[in-house]
RNA sequence: GGAAAGCUGGCAGAGUGGUCGAAUGCGGCAGUCUUGAAAACUGUUGACUGUAAUAGGUCCGGGGGUUCGAAUCCCUCGCUUUCCGCCA
């Protein structure tokens, strides 16, 4: 969420930096500025009737006190009017307080000075390739072919329990899930972050602090009963630990990281590029979390790709990194980094990681401010990473490892699975 | 699922209608003392909003009500803890 201070100090400012995302009704902006007029104008004059009220209030009490009933009287009449003044305009400060909100909630982030402009996924922008393609054999198949041949993976079997998009990991499939999710996890804590167990269901203050609400209330599975939602990512509960927080300067930046699986009704998305693990309901994720001071979070957003791009380096895949184009970041985000696995076998890059700066776009609905030993607390900033998300993963070392006797595991991950072949 | 108690500043905790944004302790910050530190002592220390700066306003779990005036009384919702029940 923007301030509202910000939109009203920077006008031209916000228009121009949402024209790099296309977005579509650039209208809001001075519909929120007004709004926020007449609100300031409507709070001036509910103080100023407020401090009258009080005053009489604590007049009323001294003549009390000092037994003049009846000075006490005559003033108690005159305090009529404030009452009913100061209902009404309350009641006018509280419409327009929750219209300036149901305005503010559809600006998206501001995107930073390097994003590039433009509306679909062509227009991202390719800033690092790694490696090459791997050289398969005649007869390469994609990973749901080379799941069923080696029985690892039964999605029919997901079918039957739960339905379509919860797969069933079996024998060394599930021994490779549980290897990645430990090769992550033990990395992760190498590179300074601490690990973390989240619970899965989060309360909906929660999924509004980091954005899901009221949004993309639809993507999240609901638990209506005890009104709780599954989580759709390790970042809602990672981050809103620092929900209507207050950190010390000096203990940022703050590194955090959690295994979670992940929740997503992927409601609306069919077709071929969602066949196999290439899209799921329910999936594994190590998620990488950093509260920064604002000076910093652009170093640190290149420090969080560096990071994620060395673990597609240790599993040896060809990646590239993308800078995305306004129109294809996410609502929250100022500036994305995504991280590509060419898949060999379906000819296509596969998104493996998102990592974002969220400046104080969700921090100002988290409330996560930081304070110095003096001066006053200001909002922190947000990131967060895949690191990694596990089923694409899984998808590319099978497409790209497969040999004519079987899948051949990276060498990183041998110690962590315990065998260096599925056959 | 049943019953009870509770929700106050970074934390603990007092406060049952007016002088309460709120005692006290801890913690934090500054200082005195010290070669330095600790201890002790002194001072200081909530957030938001607002102003050029003052002032003013709001906040004692959320919402509503009573009253000239509410942390305090009433209603309602939420949450937490404890006991019982069930149970990994």
């Amino acid at each position: 969420m923007l301030q509202v201070n910000y939109i009203r100090e920077n006008r031209e400012k916000v228009l121009e930096r949402l024209s790099v995302r296309n977005f579509k009704q650039p209208e809001l902006v001075d519909e929120i500025i007004k709004i926020d007029e007449e609100r300031r104008s409507t709070q001036t004059s509910l103080d100023n009737i407020s401090a009258e009220a009080n005053a009489a209030a604590k007049q009323i009490g001294d003549l009390m006190r000092t037994g003049k009933k009846y000075e006490a009287e005559a003033i108690k009449a005159k305090t009529a009017s404030h009452k009913e003044n100061i209902k009404a305009l309350t009641e006018k400060l509280t419409e327009l307080e929750a219209a300036q909100f149901n305005a503010i909630v559809q600006l998206p982030n501001l995107p930073y000075d390097l994003v590039p402009k433009g509306s679909t996924a062509e227009e991202n922008e390719v800033v690092y390739l790694h490696g090459a393609p791997a050289a398969l054999p005649t007869k390469a198949l994609p990973h749901w072919e080379l799941a069923a041949k080696y029985d690892i993976i039964d999605f029919e079997l997901g079918v039957k329990i739960t339905g379509a998009g919860f797969p069933v990991y079996k024998g060394k499939g599930a021994r490779l899930q549980r290897a990645l999710i430990n090769f992550f996890l033990d990395h992760a804590t190498a590179a300074g972050y601490k690990e973390m167990q989240v619970p899965h269901l989060v309360n909906a203050a929660s999924g509004f602090g980091t954005g899901q609400l009221p949004d993309k209330e639809g993507q999240m599975y609901h638990s209506t009963i005890d009104d709780l939602y599954l989580i759709p990512t390790a970042e809602v509960p990672v981050t809103n630990l620092y929900r209507d927080v207050i950190v010390k300067e000096e203990d940022l930046p703050i590194k955090n990281t959690a295994y979670t699986p992940c929740f997503r009704r992927e409601a609306g998305s069919y077709g071929a590029h969602v066949r196999g693990l290439n899209r799921l309901h329910q999936f594994d994720k190590v998620e990488v979390v950093q509260i920064t001071h604002p000076d910093k979070s652009y170093e640190t957003l290149e420090e969080m790709s560096r990071y994620v791009q060395s673990l597609l380096h240790e599993l040896g895949l060809h990646y590239r990194v993308l800078r995305l184009c306004g129109g294809d970041m996410g609502f929250t985000s100022a500036m994305t980094y995504d991280m590509e696995v060419w898949s060999a076998a379906q000819e296509r890059w596969l998104e493996v990681s998102s990592v974002s700066n969220f400046e104080t776009y969700q921090a100002n609905r988290l409330k996560l401010r930081y304070k110095g030993k003096e001066g006053k607390a200001q909002l922190a900033h947000s990131l967060n990473g895949s690191a990694l998300a596990l089923p694409r993963i899984v998808a590319s070392i099978l497409e790209n490892y497969q040999t004519e006797n079987g899948i051949k595991i990276p060498e990183a991950l041998v110690k962590y699975t315990g065998f260096d072949i599925i056959d």
